[in-house]
DNA sequence: TTGATCTATGGTAGCGCTATCACTATCAGC
DNA sequence: GCTGATAGTGATAGCGCTACCATAGATCAA
């Protein structure tokens, strides 16, 4: 008798499946892959003996075997919790799908030789690719070292992104536009509106929105009172104190993000005014924060872990096309957005409606 | 010339290394894992190699080689998304290191067979092994599920494990207990308590820490004030209010999560009590919420992601075991944890102190 | 009919690593 | 000296899968 194979019993192979199949080894890969050029009878007798062996591909073989990437890289910083657990279970369900490993590095520091340490960390690792969340989608010594070390990335969620570098985002403007209308059609005729940051693009993008959807009601622009925020509670603060001081303060306030928006609640509260009776206030992002705080809000839900599995995929396009040579298309993908109608949005005072509830999807 | 080689340009392997130390593969590799019976030199040459090559080796060929877990499960649910982030971070962290990959899976719902469901669909898929963290850890249908489907599982973070199984935990009374020793220490003589969700056994453990905190004071534990919470912020409103309410209202409040706290500063506000000057409130957790409210909330933190890091360690210890048929005796891993001293406790009123700052870790 | 092309499949040879065993020194004990 | 144990090391054979051809049959233009 032979040596003893070091071969973990109970483990189902493609050579099992292929002989209960009839087929050879390669056939049975070739129909848990892509599967082409298999006859549509061979490859249900195929899918047949796997369900029948229970069977399941061994993701290290696989990797090992067709060579492919092993390592990709998400870079991360600033993170609002919420957004990077939703982001880590679709990059997770992604990079399982593809049998990959996710290197986490954290980015913190705004300075600009911070970021390109932690980011030179990663091309001295042997990471193939790196995903960038925002706010590092937009940080340029970031991308500058990537592009010196000859790695290729991926940036989410820009409100706009540059040409020719992979890019997953939704779209910003037509969200706020989205938000903007509802809050019209509500009967808000004085908005407020609390920008994010300027440092990142989608800020520019959600005030452009807000700013078509004010104009395309017919409404006047100049009217809409309109203060600078940093994405930040605390400016959110500051920013709600300054719309409310005015003498004729709106009637709403749309906040670029719920951090922002739940600051402009606390504010509305501390000066004795009912949301959303008095004034509605309504975010953008849709964290845990908006049904955690009292009255929950009304905002804008991204499809965070989806944009994160289509990150990872486009990456994986993106490495598999270098490895073998071609230039891959896909370089831009926009998803759905989702208003989220909670309690925060309700008709202007004077008004008498309920407020609406529900959701609505956009592409 | 033989036929071109399928490897990949670049890739340094342990060949290369082998070759370059003038030793065999196989040294090399005992060398980069445990390395036992290795001599001191032979050692030292190799691992100049490695760094002179920048060696990095191929986890898929290694857990192939191996036949190591290459799938591990992580059930959650319920994720407040701070803490999900950073159990994520370092989950994936101690899965990089030992090459296996880590597949999430969802398990909304309070009721068993729900709970059963999502168990089940682990069972299914080739997940060797579980990690559970709260407050699934304490879920019975989980846990009598993986039972019966012989998957090995770690939980993560109960109050209070029963003996013989994988846990990793902070000592949540002891933790309690330095807090109400600072709240102490600060002057406070009448101490609010909001209790816990009595299904989880942290809750019990927390209180427990409190009473003998105080009654290590010397003080009358009958003195304070007890008031049931369920971990949200809902019935950290309703705990609050039930405390203030009281004709002789404690000078401060320890809720059992930061949830609750932050209800319980909301309430304070409202009653037009300043914190921490008319009365201190102190949280447990240490989420993202306690530096996103004002005042920033004195709390404590668990070393999340390193309780993930020993859990998936100890899991595939347990699995290493298992397939070795070997017992493993390390069952139960108690981690440091940590006070945050922020800016919402401080001395009683009557008594003039600056509030302490900073941050103490305990055993 | 005859190549030329295409489709469906199989055989073979690894991917990079480690388990296993065989082997050579080395050394204590008698 | 001889025996047996014990480091330290290497040769070999896979782990489970897929890239890369080779091949047999089918299809088709001329």
């Amino acid at each position: 008798m032979s040596r003893p194979s070091r071969r973990s019993r109970g483990t189902v192979t493609v050579q099992d499946v292929a002989r209960a199949a009839g087929v050879s080894a390669m056939t049975v890969s070739r129909v848990v892959n892509g599967g082409s050029n298999v006859r549509e009878t061979t490859r249900q007798a195929v899918l047949e003996a796997i369900a029948t062996l229970n069977y399941s591909p061994n993701s290290a073989a696989r990797s090992l075997a067709a060579g492919e990437a092993t390592q990709i890289g998400l870079l991360y910083s600033n993170p609002s919790a919420a957004y990077l657990s939703q982001f880590l279970i679709g990059a997770l369900a992604a990079a399982r799908r593809a049998g990959c490993h996710l290197v986490l590095e954290a980015c913190e520091g705004e300075r600009a030789d911070e970021q390109a340490e932690a980011t030179r960390q990663f091309a001295s690792t042997s990471v193939e690719g790196v995903i960038l969340p925002p706010p590092l989608s937009e940080a340029a010594p970031v991308r500058a070292e990537l592009e010196t070390a000859g790695i290729p990335w991926v940036s989410v969620a820009m409100g706009l992104p540059p040409e020719r570098s992979l890019n997953v985002r939704i779209d910003d403007a037509a969200a706020a536009a989205a938000m903007t209308r509802h809050l019209i059609d509500l009967g808000h005729r004085r908005i407020g509106f609390i920008r994010g940051n300027p440092n990142q693009t989608s800020s520019a993008e959600r005030h452009r929105g807000f700013v078509e959807a004010v104009e395309a009601a017919g409404l006047d622009v100049k009217a809409m009172p309109v203060e600078q925020g940093y994405f930040t509670f605390r400016s959110g603060i500051v920013a709600a104190e300054r719309l409310l001081d005015r003498k004729d303060p709106p009637t709403a306030i749309f906040a670029s993000n719920d951090d922002m928006a739940a600051a402009a609640v606390g504010v509305a509260h501390r000066r004795g005014l009912h949301v959303p009776q008095d004034i509605s206030i309504v975010g953008f992002d849709d964290t845990s924060l908006a049904t955690t705080m009292w009255p929950e809000l009304t905002t804008v839900r991204q499809p965070i872990a989806a944009m994160a599995e289509s990150a990872l995929t486009l990456l994986l396009a993106r490495l598999r096309a270098h490895r073998a040579g071609t230039t891959d298309k896909l370089e831009e993908q926009v998803l759905d957005h989702e208003l989220i109608l909670r309690e925060s949005s309700g008709p202007p005072p004077g008004a008498a409606r309920a407020p609406a509830a529900g959701k609505k999807s956009w592409r």
